[in-house]
DNA sequence: TGGGTTGCGATGCGCATGCATCGGAATAAT
DNA sequence: ATTATTCCGATGCATGCGCATCGCAACCCA
């Protein structure tokens, strides 16, 4: 075996263990042994990258939070954007999940939220700047797009939880989407 | 001790354990022993009560989920109702973050699923009715009233859940609800 | 008043968990 | 080539878990 290690790369591999684990079972059934098992290491090499469970799953929550905010800035378009954050196609599903049991846990958990609240916070950035730039100016419009950035990224939330649990198609979802954007005022 | 015991109070009050516990350290924190604790209850009684702790979290969720219900019909006017859906007030707190918890899970458990959708379907049945009394009448009012009854139903969730990761204040949660209210459209 | 029955509280069991430890293998330096 | 250093895989440990078991206590009924 090598001196040197790759960690950063293993981190990685790692992180995606846990989400791949988090989407079958949630994330009660995230445990190191699976975990290691899963990324194909063994235990050992997991503790070596991160000191604590704890720490392991706030870089996990953070690897995916990337990899949806890279997405997110890739599509074009406040439609597709807020379709992206989402995550109702299926190929997305598992990113969903992994979302939601995270977010869970970070009601309990100032580390995970303060992960989730900078996601958030960029997301809404990007939104304000996209409705911005719709054009539909008002006597605040700075402000209006704040607030209608605001109203989509919980809409999108909402929904992405609501085709979780099966109470919308993913289909149905999107036109609830599609609908607000094509409807929703300035003020 | 009794020989008989009114089983269904005993379960009502080992279900508002679980919500307690569940508040406090999510629901990965509910042990049957933690439960039987809180509830004042020896663990020999939470056991004769459910036969597995499955069905006392399956329990607990219906228990929760009927309250919500139950304020929610009590609630008088659209906007109302929403804000309770959203539980958004500091005094329904608890009930939200055992809302978030249970939606977790309910991704991977197919019971905990069932009841979450039943109280998903009952919720947008009265916000289509109550949104279609507003006489909002357009070519197919009926179709439109489901409609915004789906978008304001994951608009208070998504709401929810960003006041619980703290994205949002409850303050600028109840701001965004009653602005869409305000300015929703028919179509 | 005394069985018979029912309910339950305490205890035990097997197992899984997160974390700590340690011996050895694989390189880099000399 | 040898040594020194770095890394890791396996194993051990204490704890906490869900569930099963069992003996005792309390009530209904005769």
């Amino acid at each position: 075996m090598p001196r040197q290690v790759d960690h950063d790369s293993r981190r990685r591999t790692i992180a995606e263990a846990v989400c791949a684990l988090a989407d079958r079972d949630g994330l009660e059934g995230v445990t190191l042994r699976d975990v290691a098992e899963e990324a194909g290491v063994s235990m050992g090499a997991v503790q070596r990258c991160f000191r604590t469970k704890d720490e392991m799953l706030v870089f996990a929550l953070t690897h995916v939070s990337e990899q949806v905010a890279a997405r997110i800035r890739r599509a074009h378009g406040l439609g597709r954007v807020a379709a992206e954050i989402a995550l109702l196609t299926e190929g997305h599903r598992a990113q969903a999940r992994v979302w939601l049991a995270f977010a869970a846990r970070a009601a309990v958990s100032p580390p995970l939220a303060a992960v989730l609240r900078a996601h958030y916070a960029e997301a809404h950035a990007l939104l304000t700047r996209l409705i911005q730039a719709t054009g539909d100016d008002g006597p605040d419009a700075a402000g209006d797009a704040a607030e209608r950035a605001r109203t989509l990224l919980a809409l999108a939330d909402g929904l992405t939880a609501h085709v979780l649990i099966g109470h919308l198609t993913p289909h149905a979802a999107q036109a609830v989407l599609d609908h607000h954007l094509a409807t929703a005022p300035a003020r």
